[in-house]
RNA sequence: GGGCCUGUAGCUCAAUUGGUUAGAGCAGAGCGCUCAUAACGCUUUGGUUGGGGGUUCGAGUCCCUCCGGGCCUACCA
């Protein structure tokens, strides 16, 4: 039995994500760890919310509450919604917790101890008025190359001149429209990846096997201009992690916390912690160092594509760097953008399905299915309400769901609800079952390389072929002639349904329960010997006839989401 | 500006790393079936692989160039 580590980006705090965030990481996460534990495999699954950084304050202080009240709530919201679409975290933590702060700390130190940290002096823009130092793109003013007057502190979005705050005239706060900024000399803590360019380099060259669009990211970070810089670790905010030298104070840093790209990765580790402390678990460690168990663990993190450089040269630098022999991470899927209908989702405008609102209007199981057969993987892929209606009816309504509803309801017609006896297989049914076997095959071998839309395809195909098969055995014809033989056509038929559950369940989980459920069973191991597994539910097994398992979209409702959707959420 | 990805049938995507006649699904057309959610099955139409040039016995695949789409470029995560 293999062990597999599998982490997702964790998602920020700041509000619902839409639907492309969903498909980017936390969706094919979850699609991996389901088949893992499928196969029998051990499984750790973790995720988390984001939570630190300027966007949180501002967004509890809209709210008018403390930060650590709001993000208290969104953590529970993002929670209930992971729960609504099924997501299988074994723990969903937060980048807040006393584990991560405690372990944050630790890491600084370890780094600090080998020379990786360095004190750096900068000019940082205050906003007396705000009360805080502001991030360059909270900054508006004129630009000086064009004259445009809404340009922002990192780039003006008219001539898209690279910019620095104090390049601005008439800077001003987009937080207040407070002017009275002033330039502030602040000292900051650095991570120098620099030093660690080589070793990075040669880890990132060994994964060969990795999808390009990550390799093509790292390496780009590691030989761009001058090569690897060093990262700014710390912020002056009041809400994140204090700074601290493991568990002393830090001179010169005392008001300071950490910056959200250095503590989000360390989550991945600190939620192992929370699991085992909320009673999930037992001895983390073993899945987080390699001197205390996790030396077979297969360690897989999935995220979109823009956070590819803190997953391949950040993070990596920070374990490499601790000197300590944490899980270095062993394969990075990572993902291209969904777009909406023809242009990107976007939260301010409110342009694109949200995770609250789609579970509103159907199961999780239609949103799963079409995400995931249409995944980001070689280019970003577009979501149309036409195309989403056609796939889920075409899919899950009549290839899958008719099939479940046609055997179901011929068996209780000719033979009662119990799975029939007598007959016996022939050149039909070994034909399906070679076919069976093979693209199971295919698919297991998807699913282990992760690519998600041909395992989509191939499952599609393993229903498809339900179909074909109950067309040539046509056991309405010979049930005229010769009932035992209709019998055992039926009988295979509806272990079909069975066999379509188990492999089924990592893309559609309820369907999958209900379909078991219709069947009365609770056999769900996967099908080793698929004709062993067509023999599952035995003559005299009784069963009843589901509810519709997928309803269709009318066009009338495709009609009202297209409006619904199109911008200015509520 | 620099870099990366991408362009294949009306639509969404494949193509074993240069090897026969470029394949699937959807949509369209025809036929069949009648168990089923007007569902299913079979057959079929449809491509100068964005344009042009080059290398090669052979190019969707490699090189050059032009055109289109997207992303990154380090303080939005």
């Amino acid at each position: 039995m293999a062990r597999h580590l599998i982490t997702s980006a964790i998602p920020y705090i700041n509000g619902i994500k839409h639907l492309g965030n969903l498909i980017g990481s936390q969706l094919p996460a979850d699609l991996f760890a389901r088949y893992q534990r499928a196969r029998g495999h051990e499984v750790l699954f973790l995720c988390a919310t984001d939570e630190h950084g300027t966007p949180a304050e501002l967004a509890a202080a809209k709210a008018g509450q403390p930060v650590a009240q709001y993000c208290a709530e969104m953590h529970e919201l993002q929670s209930k919604i992971a729960a609504g679409f099924r997501l299988s975290f074994d723990h969903f933590g937060r980048s807040s917790s006393a584990q991560n702060h405690r372990l944050t700390q630790h890491f600084a130190g370890r780094l600090a101890e080998a020379g990786l940290i360095r004190e750096v002096a900068e000019k940082q823009m205050y906003s007396p008025t705000d009360g805080r130092y502001l991030p360059d793109r909270y900054i508006e003013g004129t630009c000086p190359n064009c004259g445009f007057e809404d340009a922002r502190g990192d780039q003006c979005d008219n001539c898209t001149k690279q910019l620095d705050p104090t390049d601005l005239i008439n800077p001003r706060s987009t937080i207040s429209g407070a002017t009275d900024l002033e330039e502030r000399e602040t000292k900051h803590l650095y991570l120098a990846q620099s030093q660690m360019r080589d070793q990075l380099q040669a880890w990132i060259d060994s994964k060969t096997d990795w999808p390009i669009l990550t390799t093509s990211i790292a390496k780009k970070w590691l030989n761009d201009g001058d090569g690897l810089q060093d990262r700014g670790i710390t912020r002056d905010l009041d809400w994140g992690i204090p700074v601290r030298k493991g568990t002393e104070l830090w001179p010169g840093m005392e008001d300071k916390v950490f910056y959200v790209w250095f503590d989000a990765p360390i989550e991945y580790i600190a939620a192992a912690q929370e699991w085992q402390d909320a009673g999930k678990g037992s001895d983390w460690e073993r899945w987080w160092r390699t001197d205390k168990g996790a030396q077979d663990v297969t360690y897989t993190q999935f995220m979109g594509k823009d956070n590819v450089p803190f997953h391949t040269l950040s993070f990596p630098a920070t374990i490499l760097g601790s000197g300590e022999p944490w899980k270095l991470v062993d394969y990075i899927k990572s993902f291209n953008y969904l777009n909406y209908d023809g242009g990107q989702f976007s939260t301010s405008r409110g342009r694109g399905v949200f995770m609250d609102q789609a579970l509103e209007i159907l199961p999780a199981d239609y949103w799963r299915w079409w995400l995931l057969s249409n995944a980001p993987e070689s280019s970003d892929a577009e979501f149309t309400w036409d195309l989403f209606q056609a796939n889920t009816n075409k899919d899950l309504a009549d290839v899958l769901g008719n099939f479940v509803s046609r055997v179901t309801k011929f068996c209780r017609s000719k033979f009662g609800e119990t799975v029939p006896e007598g007959g016996a297989w022939g050149d039909q049914e070994e034909a399906l079952i070679k076919e069976l076997d093979n693209r199971l095959r295919a698919y297991e071998g998807f699913m282990e390389s992760m690519e998600v839309r041909k395992a989509a395809a191939e499952l599609r195909a393993i229903w498809v072929a339900g179909n074909e098969y109950l067309q040539s055995a046509a056991p309405w014809s010979t049930f005229k002639e010769n009932q035992q033989q209709s019998g055992a056509q039926t009988r295979l038929a509806l272990n079909l349904i069975r066999f379509y559950a188990v492999v089924s369940s990592p893309f559609i989980p309820d369907a999958a329960a209900a379909m078991m459920s219709a069947m009365k069973t609770q056999d769900a191991s996967w099908p080793q010997d698929v004709k062993a597994a067509l023999g599952a539910l035995p003559a005299g097994h009784a069963f009843e006839v589901p509810e519709v398992t997928f309803r269709k979209i009318t066009d009338d409702e495709r009609e009202e989401w297209k409006m619904r959707f199109a911008g200015k959420r509520d």
